[in-house]
DNA sequence: GTCTCCAATTGACGTTTATCAATCGATATT
DNA sequence: AATATCGATTGATAAACGTCAATTGGAGAC
């Protein structure tokens, strides 16, 4: 692993105030593995191996029933992945996919079990982790039991542009299929619910949507902290 | 408290591993309160105050936006909420009311931060549960986007026929308008789901709904342990 | 027993969303 | 440059869901 890399795990809140040689004994244990895109990675109902922290590129976490499929959420570097069923050793609820190239670090289940039981820090980050996490999907629930499409769509937008600087130009980190997928939609919904937010003066092109009226669009989808974040 | 309430509360897989010292200095420092029926005990964007354990009666943790309200999940005896909020020490983002006349045990916030630093078993204790919730949300999410209401609610017959001995006989917990805003839909839509169950044997009258073709029901409403658990 | 009240149901209608099919358009390939 | 490919868009239609309004029916009040 390439030093840098190490340094950008070791700041994770998960791993940042473990003691040095918690730490070390977890980066020893693991593995850091390269995929191509569209790899499968974890497939649900199976159970945990490995900790899975996603150093480079990004993953979707998905799920299926009956012929459906939807993404429950998207992880980007630095974060960990499928931490809840580690902890209880319990099925995968979700599969797991490469989006793009990833180099993802892989901990085994039970160096995270054993460094839990020795680190007090560590023990502390990871309810933090789980805390949040948990939190995470609370809001997720709410966005898809409280808003229309369009509205998630359109608060998804205000929060994507926040977290790329507030420019107002909002550059997709993917797929319109993938988006629409996490949105709890079709691509085909997605693409009508874009159209018509052209009224809140929100004009899409390939990759880019551009916000032209903040101000329009904030009043219409009633973005909201407790959902948004 | 009666001695009987507490032994419930000491039985939770949170508290059960507990040194007994540090499960006292808990209880000594908490409340026991009773609340009327429909009395709002937490506001949503609120700082949590204390951790809740629900020792008699229910509670449902629902949350607004626009006009609407949906119920994120009901909590039953004997069970705790809002745990996450009091880890975090960051907002609520549910709110909380009686749907019963309830029995509710209110542990200091800061009381349940000290006894995680000073007790190991009960710091696993609370990573478990925290993982558990996470997954239950997960859960909720999977069915949520992958299921149509009439699925939610055929589902939602299976697994409490289950839960309450598979007789075949469901006793409802609670309201109708209750159980359709738990499963994401309108009471009206309810109704109409109820009513198209019958094809495949579901019978409904009043607080009661009977299975009689247990097979067929779950041939078309095809359950999923990574979804009903 | 009758009345009142309110949850539950039913009907009619509109909106939201999914599905199927066709087309468009940008990118990559040869 | 022509062409193959695949994601994205558009259109048409149907299913799922929400809303409004009216009615029913059962539990509790008197």
């Amino acid at each position: 692993m390439r030093l840098s890399d190490l340094d950008l795990v070791r700041e994770l809140p998960l791993f940042r105030d473990m003691t040095p040689g918690h730490f070390d004994a977890l980066v020893d244990a693991a593995l850091l593995q390269k995929f191509p895109p569209h790899v499968t990675l974890i497939r649900e109902g199976e159970l945990p191996d490995f900790l899975h922290v996603t150093v480079d590129g990004s993953v979707e976490l998905f799920a299926e029933a009956n012929g459906r499929e939807t993404i429950i959420e998207i992880i980007r570097p630095v974060a960990t992945f499928i931490l809840a069923a580690v902890i209880r050793d319990e099925v995968y609820l979700k599969s797991a996919r490469t989006l793009t190239p990833a180099q993802i670090l892989m901990i085994p289940a039970a160096a995270v079990r054993d460094a839990f039981g020795r680190d007090a820090a560590f023990a502390r980050a990871i309810v933090g982790e789980l805390a949040l996490r948990y939190r995470d999907m609370v809001r997720a629930l709410k966005d898809q039991k409280l808003r229309t499409g369009a509205e998630r769509l359109a608060n998804w937008i205000l929060e994507t542009d926040r977290a790329q600087g507030g420019s107002g130009r909002v550059v997709l980190p993917h797929d319109k299929r993938t988006l629409a997928s996490r949105l709890g939609m079709t691509p085909e919904n997605l693409s009508r619910s874009l159209a018509s937010l052209a009224t809140y003066g929100v004009a899409g092109s390939g990759r880019e949507i551009v916000i032209s009226d903040r101000d329009a669009l904030q009043r219409w989808a009633k973005p909201n902290p407790l959902i948004d974040g």
